[in-house]
DNA sequence: TGTCCACAGGAAATACGGGGGT
DNA sequence: ACCCCCGTATTTCCTGTGGACA
């Protein structure tokens, strides 16, 4: 019966100082589509994004005066909110056609993660339920065929929504070949195409046949300033946490700090995530102190975490750069590299890769930022990467530490 | 001025392994 | 059980190159 009571009055005590009152407003993948399209209401609400949702509407406006809009291309930073935006705007779109009687079909793709040709093809046939899952072996010219099949027949508005187009691997030719030149004329809908990236320059190396073809509007989502970042932090407050437990200037230093780094609203949510967690183990408040703790400890986490996801060979190729860096003043070139690298390989019982290969790996290790190499030349002494560290060695340490483990059990 | 190092990195060839047909 | 087709992953082959050195 004590127990009871003690266990009672513990979380009578627990209820009355935790910091987060409802988590999943933390972190946007708990969230449900209502609650998603609630936050992003009240964000118009504080006049924010309201500019791009208005080009939104004009983009698409036409459409009900039976006119053809162009496809359009949205840019912008990670954590913009492009495709939350555009999502919820197409949802809008689709019901409004709906109450007026346009036919009109949205298929949503998306590259979050990489994707080759075929799997991305593979992906539209399956949105269009006329395929199943495959990983090899199917050509892309039959999938080709079945979506142009299963479309043939509806002849409305079709709008096609590929989020991170940029990241199609390989040859992504053969990808807008066929959305933009292959499946208009095949089809007898009005093809729109909505291409979502964070990159401004993936049109560049599009085949001219392609883009002489690609009639498109541009979008451009600005990175979030210091004032929108504030509201949208005042937001998830407001949702998430217990007021009284966030000290003055806290989510103002976040918002400042974000704004300055990369105006990316899903990190300084995160950010606020860390502060308050941390806080809440810590048994206080917020303070400013424990942003900067979790700003540091986001930073380290980043990148265990990608080390971690890395394959294998790649996970190699690290170690073998780690162990000759701290030997040799921390600066090391491919040829050193990759005869330690063999070592280790066989260590592992692992069949090492040709140096062709892990010199593609090392740029890969260049790109997650885990390495940086430029690339000199020593006169007579050749022409090589000279590849270093860029982080401190107690990140370091822990990311090997973790990718030695990682290794084992596999 | 030319040579030559130690690779970079492009292109073509080959290996791999799932898929369908038979 | 076997074969051929497919896209992707890796290897093989190769040409290119910035600058120290003789």
């Amino acid at each position: 019966m004590e127990l009871k009571e003690q266990f009672a009055q513990n979380v009578e005590n627990y209820l009355e100082n935790r910091i987060i009152q409802d988590k999943r407003y933390l972190d946007d993948e708990q969230l449900g589509p209502d609650e998603k399209a609630c936050i992003l209401r009240d964000l118009f609400a504080a006049n924010i994004r309201e500019k791009e949702f208005q080009k939104l509407n004009q983009h698409f406006a036409p459409i009900f005066a039976d006119n053809h809009p162009f496809h359009l291309c949205i840019y912008g930073k990670p954590g913009t909110g492009k495709t939350v935006s555009t999502k919820i705007f197409c949802e809008v779109l689709s019901e409004l056609c709906e109450s007026k009687n346009i036919a009109c079909k949205i298929i949503q793709l998306n590259c979050t993660t990489p994707k080759t040709p075929f799997q991305f093809l593979n992906d539209f046939a399956c949105e269009l339920n006329v395929s199943r899952k495959y990983r090899k072996g199917v050509a892309h010219e039959e999938f080709m065929n079945k979506a142009i099949d299963a479309l043939k027949e509806f002849t409305g508005y079709l709008i096609v929504l590929v989020d991170e187009i940029n990241n199609i691997k390989y040859d992504s030719g053969t990808i807008f070949q066929f959305l933009i030149r292959r499946l208009p004329t095949e089809i007898n809908s009005k093809l729109i195409l909505i291409l979502i990236s964070n990159k401004l320059d993936w049109t560049d190396n599009l085949d001219p046949r392609v883009s002489s073809f690609f009639k498109k509007e541009d979008l451009y989502f600005r990175p979030y300033n210091a004032v929108d970042l504030l509201a949208i932090l005042k937001l998830r407050v407001e949702k998430s946490l217990n007021k009284d437990m966030v000290e003055d200037g806290v989510i103002e230093k976040i918002a400042a700090y974000s704004s300055r780094e990369h105006g990316d609203a899903r990190k300084a949510v995160a950010l606020l995530a860390k502060a308050a967690q941390m806080a809440e183990e810590k048994n206080s408040k917020i303070t400013i102190d424990c942003v900067d703790l979790a700003e540091s400890a986001i930073d380290k986490d980043k990148y265990i975490e990608a080390a971690e996801t890395l394959p294998r060979q790649i996970q190699l190729a690290f170690l073998s750069i780690y162990s000759s860096a701290t030997i040799s003043n921390n600066v090391v070139c491919t040829g050193q590299g990759y005869e330690v690298y063999q070592k280790l390989a066989r260590e592992h019982g692992v069949n090492p890769i040709t140096q062709r290969r892990y010199s593609d790996c090392l740029k890969e290790l260049d790109l997650t930022g885990l390495i940086t190499m430029r690339i000199i030349s020593k006169g007579r002494y050749g022409r090589t990467a000279e590849i270093s560290l860029p982080m401190k060695d107690i990140i370091m340490n822990k990311v090997s530490e973790r990718i030695e483990s990682s290794l084992k059990t596999r």
